[in-house]
DNA sequence: CCGACATACGTGAAATGGTTACATAAGTGA
DNA sequence: TCACTTATGTAACCATTTCACGTATGTCGG
């Protein structure tokens, strides 16, 4: 079950800090009893565990709560802004950054516009003015944040660096994560956006009870993220998802036949309707969609396949031929499923890789 | 990193028995001193430890070694007999079983031959006899086999029943698990052969330096296995690496075509020794192989792809032309390797999966 | 306002498990 | 036989947790 290093009685009071502060952190406020019960250690303990906890700056004591039975408890709570941490976009003529605290709580959004053809350094620099102006803007100072991630589209190494990007220019070899972690002085991390917004549904959108899913970002290209086990599964050099490099699946020119001679809202509201032509063309784009899509589900055998992207927002008229057509190349069909964010999720998903960061390597959970 | 309950000092010893034997199992042998120095734990607690253990059973006291400096250090060992497991391959139209001891030595191995087209329930008594062979050949109790793992073609869901097998007559619904634990009296697993095959290939053959593994057998239907971390990942239903059932990948047919007209060992020595026509079917071959290979290398991006199952004995004759083909559709190229084991692989792996179950639910590590 | 009740807090004793330090035992080699 | 080397045995001590029990501090009903 563990694979934990053997120890002396430290790591005892290791092991039980992580387990209160967790639980502390799922609760929000709560009393010694109440973590003594959650936590099944003794109240004694717990409070211990806090005092330690209070004096690294990770908990404080909150007025207790009046009108109740009994000597009034002393309450403690999580100081979710003891830190922060910030996620950020860098899309193709979009820049998205998200502050958020260490609950996890999205403090101040932060959004730019950038040329679809600008050099790397311009994206760069936008990205990195949009995350300094969240910050600012939010009234925290630079020196709180304690980590940045960032998700972009192309592959990404395990290092951070873009290793290959075919849509933006010049972004091929650039270190993203070092990079960016100049911004704050801070440990920085770089992903996929594919595989960042898989992160995202799972954490809060409609991935939250699946444990293996499947992303399929539907934008100017196609693009797929992958978790196994609720986590981030980016690959050996980052490149797990990119099924659309095959050939014969088809992705590379999907949406440019979608959007022939109108835009895709235009072919989308026509199929709704009810026009011939659009839901042929709705159809061949679901169909293109879902061989790929079946690829990865054949490959992963997935809880969940979440569709999302510009045209998720769509719904059931993109949904329900993708369903169809997935479920006569699957043998094991998955449940498919609308992304809940809309262009946010990959911020949102960079949000909780450095916040999964920082609780494994700052906080020791 | 750990998801660990909290608890009292009990905890503590747990977590350090569990080391303890891990590091003893590594070993075989060793002494108080050398199991402290390797655990990081002070010699008393390696004693306290292994007295616990040896009155569990799976520890004894060796002679001590002679001729060494010093007093004598008394030695211990892994009790490698205090329980055995039994892998068994159910195949088309071999049986394989292996019995092995705790320590993951194979003790027994035990063959038998099937008929294709027997029934379902032929074919589970030549599994049974074959494994109670292998047992009470040994001279093994068979009340001391502890866990029995079976692999199978086909999907195999996650209660080890075969939910879908295209190849074996009445095969589909068999509750392979549930027969199998009646054998010994013991639990049993199932799984999918490709996957086991990988996971043998992990334990002890080409793929034991890689974590993420794409193993694809080939044999009379062509089938893939996956392993993530170093785990089995057979997907939600067990579907997972069934690549093989999109058409456009064309698995479906490949052996056939390569054997149109000769034995594909004609076939490949034809290949060796120059002739035209036996190299361009080969190359297909490996092309068909290495279009649904290239599949569940860019939906996984493992760090290894081995070819497994009959011809891979073959060697580079096959390996070249697929590496050719692979690199030329993939992203990211995984280092392709043959299979180290020939027709045992399926029944290691079972030994292997029933090795970890006992691992894990018995001895608590 | 007061007593009954409920609930939390504080303290000390005891158990578990681990470590260090040092004396002692049991071999080898000249 | 004696020096040397290495392992063992024992005792003192430390960290962490739990349990038991008395005390503090609120609410509620009269």
């Amino acid at each position: 079950m563990t694979e934990l290093r053997p120890g002396d009685a430290s790591l005892l009071r290791k092991v039980n800090t992580q387990a209160t502060l967790r639980a502390l952190r799922r609760e929000g406020v709560a009393t010694l009893t109440q973590l003594g019960r959650i936590t099944g250690l003794s109240r004694q303990t717990v409070e211990a565990v806090l005092d330690e906890l209070g004096e690294r700056g990770y908990v404080k004591e909150v007025p207790p709560d009046e009108g109740a039975m009994g000597r009034p408890a002393r309450r403690f709570g999580f100081r979710a802004d003891a830190g922060h941490v910030v996620g950020v976009e860098v899309g193709g003529d979009t820049i998205v950054a998200a502050l958020a605290d260490l609950g996890g709580e999205v403090i101040a959004w932060e959004r730019a516009e950038v040329d679809a053809d600008a050099a790397a350094h311009e994206r760069l620099d936008a990205a990195r003015r949009a995350c300094l102006a969240c910050v600012d803007g939010a009234g925290i100072a630079r020196t709180r944040v304690w980590a940045v991630a960032a998700g972009t589209s192309g592959i990404v190494d395990r290092t951070g660096r873009v290793s290959l990007s075919i849509t933006l220019p010049g972004w091929t070899g650039v270190d993203l994560a070092g990079l960016a972690g100049r911004w704050f002085g801070c440990t920085a991390l770089a992903a996929n956006d594919a595989n960042l917004a898989a992160l995202a549904e799972h954490w809060r959108g409609s991935a939250r009870h699946a444990s293996d899913v499947v992303y399929v970002m539907m934008g100017r290209r196609v693009g797929a993220g992958i978790l196994i086990g609720g986590r981030l599964h980016p690959g050996r050099a980052g490149a797990a998802g990119e099924i659309g490099t095959l050939r014969q699946v088809g992705w590379e020119d999907a949406a440019r036949e979608l959007v022939k001679d109108a835009s895709a809202a235009e072919v989308f509201e026509a199929a709704l309707r009810g026009d011939r032509d659009a839901r042929r063309r709705v159809d061949r784009y679901a169909e293109t969609l879902a061989i790929g899509a079946s690829a990865l589900a054949l490959a992963v055998d997935p809880d969940l396949l979440v569709l999302g992207g510009g045209h998720a927002r769509v719904g059931d008229v993109l949904l329900e031929p993708v369903r169809r057509h997935l479920a006569e190349l699957c043998v094991s069909v998955p449940e498919v499923v609308a992304s809940t964010f809309g262009d946010e999720g990959v911020a949102l998903g960079a949000v909780r890789l450095a916040l999964s960061h920082v609780e494994q390597e700052i906080l020791g959970l």
